[in-house]
This record gives structure tokens, sequence and C-alpha cells, in this order.
DNA sequence: ATAATTCTTGATCAAACGGTCAAGGGCAGC
DNA sequence: GCTGCCCTTGACCGTTTGATCAAGAATTAT
């Protein structure tokens, strides 16, 4: 038998160690370049290592860019799952909108690599949303309507709710950019954690009689 | 004097019709794929011709992009621009929003090419950003600022509200695939146009006393 | 009509890039 | 310390891609 390509069979720590470079490194390239701007080179180099070196752990440029989304994907829904139909309305809202914010300014460049992904047709998720997502979305959406229909929250559609919590948060991660630009200043996080509380909640209290 | 690349000196009607040919294809290509990942061969084929006679117009791949950007970059602010200080905040706010989703629904491909720009640090729209528009949102953001001083609107960040409307409009342009992923249909965009000025202004109406 | 200019393209080039190969170095188990 | 597998890499290959060139076709001006 010929000695083709040998791949290895257990997992070492070398092995655990490396692809954590990888995809650490990989994460910083495919997001401010996207899967087709980011080069299997530069990754090797913010990794430390040869490229070829690179390719015994991941053999194709696309395995480190879907290993990078799977890797992340669950962290992404997190806060919605957290979302608890037994809380009260504005508090559980108001925990999830700012779980977001925190996680566009954590961790902006996940948000990149998802927004890209998204904005370019989805090609390697679109099993994990109209799968997972979609099935947590409805869960949850189902929440915020019977927290609708006790009269504890006021009347909107949950699914465009959560769409705009999901935009207006990601915004500050993934157009931050064009946000400091507008500013004339770095954005601070607090105020705009702040803001987009009001923004978002605000209209959604029960008016009292 | 040796021939040195001669390029046409008068604008003719073959140039005009030629240059929007591949403008509009340019659109497709690169809205799709991005800059990088765009290719001369794809927006020449789809402009139905030849890769040295597109080059023949614009010199570099880079010099369609940068038209394309500017061709459109105008129309992007013109509804902000419309704001009227004399008008009655919640009616202006809500023409804004509906212009905004309007023109998401009807040119989502410029709406893709902007967010792809500003997703990877805008290198060629940044003077864009830090001058028209910073501009433009200053002077808005201060008829807003107005208007909740004379009572007319409940107290808000202008600049965070501005954002948190580019936001949630746009989203429905960038992130369709997600939309209707999750919604499990396409979605319609009169109920979104409608849950999106709820959420968005529900919140802002000053309180009858 | 004819000259000048614009328009068009097949062929080609050089660089960039994803991926392979063969060979050597290093580490664990015996 | 020897054996066998894991790890690492310089050199290389085929393709893709942005861009050029030279030469001919079409259009415009006189």
């Amino acid at each position: 038998m010929p000695h083709t390509k040998a791949k290895p069979v257990v997992n070492t720590r070398i092995q655990a160690r490396n692809k954590e470079l990888i995809l650490e490194a990989a994460l910083d390239v495919f997001s401010a370049s996207g899967f087709r701007g980011a080069t299997v080179d530069q990754i090797a180099a913010k990794a430390e290592m040869s490229k070829p070196n690179l390719l015994y752990y991941f053999r194709r440029k696309e395995d480190i860019y879907v290993a990078l989304l799977e890797h992340t994907l669950s962290d992404w829904l997190e806060p919605l799952r957290e979302l608890d139909p037994a809380g009260d309305p504005l508090t559980e809202l108001a925990r999830y909108i700012s779980a977001k914010m925190q996680m566009s300014e954590a961790n902006p460049k996940a948000s990149r690599l998802f927004a890209n992904e998204i904005l370019h047709g989805a090609p390697m998720i679109e099993k994990f949303l109209k799968g997972p997502l979609r099935q947590l979305v409805a869960e949850k959406s189902q929440v915020i309507q019977s927290w609708i229909a006790a009269g504890k929250l006021a009347p909107v559609d949950p699914y465009h709710l959560i769409f705009a919590i999901w935009a207006v948060t990601q915004h500050y991660a993934d157009f931050s950019v064009q946000v400091d630009a507008v500013l004339g200043r770095r954005e601070d996080p607090k105020a705009a954690q702040k803001a987009v509380l009001e923004i978002l909640l605000r209209g959604l209290q029960v008016k009292q009689p």
C-alpha cells in the first residue's frame, strides 16, 4: 500500500494547539477580507506557521472557514436561548439586548464574519439558518407573543422585533467604521447601549390605565 | 512618439451606453461577491462584452468599483436630506423610515454593495463617511434635537436613533437571506414596513398630559 | 471617398493563489 | 536507542485573474 497522504488518527496536544492558533488567525483574516479576499498565506503568516503545515491541519481553505463558522455559531444563539418566558418581559428583553451589545463590542470580528457570510448568500450556513436558527426564533417569538397576549407587552410583531434587535446591536460591530466616522470619534459602548435600550424598549411598555 | 495607450478624448454615445452597461453588470457582480470575489471576466460576461473592451472603458477593476460607489452614493443620502425641520416630527421620521425601507426593497444590491464596503473598513469611501455623511448626520441630529427641545419628540440620542433606523431598514436588504430563512418564506415588504415603523416610532411619541 | 479616431477582441503575460510532494526533523512507546 | 508515527517545510505545479498588446472593424469628420 502506497503512502497516501497520511493524516493524524489521534488528537494530540500539538494538534489542539495548532488548530486553535489557525482558527484564531483565520478569524482575523476572514473577518477583515471575507472568504474570497482572504488568502491561505495570510492566515499561515498570522498563525506563524508555514502554509503546508497549515494545510496539514485543514486540507482546504474552505475547511478552515467552515470550522470557524461552526466554532462560533452556537455561541451566537446563546443570549436568545436565555430569554426566559417566566421573567418580566422588559427585563428579559433588556438583558437580551445588553448581551448582544456586549457581544458586538467584545467580538466584532465574529459578527463581521457572519455578516459577510450572510451578505453573500450564506452558502455555508444555509442549513443552520433554516434549521436551528429558525427553530429557536419561532420558539422565542411564541414567548413574546404570549407576553403580548397577557398584556405585559405592547403589541408588536415578534419576528420583526427580533430582527430589529439583531440589526441594531450588530450594526455597532459590522458598521463600526461608519459609526466612528459619523461620530468623529470612537463610539462609547456604554452610551450606545443606553441609547439602544431606550430606542428599542420604550415603545414596548404597556400604557398604565 | 510611440502609440501609448490612446484613450478616447470626447464622450460619445457608445461610451455613455457601454459605461452604463458595465456599471449595471458590475453592481450585480460586486454586490453578490464583493470587490475581491468579483472577477473582471464575470462583469464582462454579464455586460456582454469582451474583457479587453471592458478594460478600454475602465482601465482597472478598482476604477469600476469606485465609479459604481460614486454613482450611487449621493442617491443614498437623499431621503435623509429631505427630513424637514418644519414638519411634524413623527410624520417626518415615518416618511424617512418608509423611504429607506422602500430603497432596501427596490435596490437591495446597492445596499449590499455599501454594506460590504463598510464591513471591510470602507477603504474607498472613507472620505465620504467623514465628510458629506458626517456633515449631513450632524445637521439632521440638530433637527431632531430641536424637536426634542420643543417637546414634540420623546428624548432620545439623535445619532443613535439615526443609526438604529439605518440598521433596521438596511437589514432587510443586507440580511434578506437570513430574514427569509427565519420566516420560512419570502418576507412581505408591506408587513415589514408596518412593523418597523411601529417598533422605531412608538417609543418616540411624547406622552399626553 | 478617405482619412482620422474610436471601438473591439484573440492572444498573451506576469503575478497571485490554492494546493501537492517528497524529504527531513521531532517526539512517544517499547 | 531504536522504531514508527506525527509534525514541519522548501520547492513546485496548475489555475485563475488582472492587465496588456497589436491588429483589425466600425464609426465619425471632412
